[in-house]
DNA sequence: ATATAATATGAACATATACTAATATATACA
DNA sequence: TGTATATATTAGTATATGTTCATATTATAT
């Protein structure tokens, strides 16, 4: 008689389609060179849009681009002060993700 | 006299391109439904090519092509028996990241 | 009101990505 | 050798993505 493997693993079902969503659309964010570098920079500080453009050498608009798709995510927020915007991350799990992964392709 | 910003932070220093390269591959890796999903599903056990596909209802093609993406980046490995090839996953902190943000996307 | 600075947005483009269908390769076995 | 099974590969296609350029918006100051 075969053992049953259905009840093997603890967790062997397959995802619901939204946490599949979620986690995918969280790791699509981390998966591009540009917003990594920008999640990089917030780490410790917050920057205004062209403090981020100018320090990484990227266009404005790019910049802009990139903060949105990462402010629509949460993984990043901001404050105002006069005409200028200053971004910040969002998103601790994230950031502690980010760092594991940044230390750990370092020490390679 | 203004406070230098350059030594605040650790690590205020940009990532240098091969880091920057590993790391945004290991996220879009992780950046796709699919691939999520066969990396879920070989969390506990290993599983041939065509059972992956059975058990995700996913063409037999799409596994195997997504399985190579995984494979490059040694995410997965696999042992021959037959002509059959049992896929396992390779990478124990790219796991650890995935459960963790499995885990952090369902308790919302 | 007008000008200026900072940021956001929309359109266009090139490239990357994921899937499918068809075919090729590899292994085992009669 | 020939056949069957399992997997890999190639080519084609549709969609997604990231950047740039030009322009719009927003807030401030004169």
């Amino acid at each position: 008689m075969e053992k049953n493997l259905e009840n093997f693993g603890i967790n062997n079902k397959d995802l619901d389609e939204e946490t599949l969503f979620v986690v995918s659309q969280t790791f699509k964010a981390l998966g591009d060179p540009t917003r990594i570098r920008i999640l990089n920079l917030l780490f410790h500080n917050e920057y205004s849009v062209n403090a981020i453009a100018e320090t990484l050498h990227l266009q404005q608009s790019t910049v802009s681009h990139q903060l949105r798709f990462l402010k629509n995510l949460r993984l990043v927020k901001y404050r105002r002060e006069g005409t200028t915007l200053y971004y910040s991350h969002d998103d601790e799990h994230v950031m502690n993700v980010l760092r594991q992964t940044i230390e750990h392709a370092c020490h390679n």
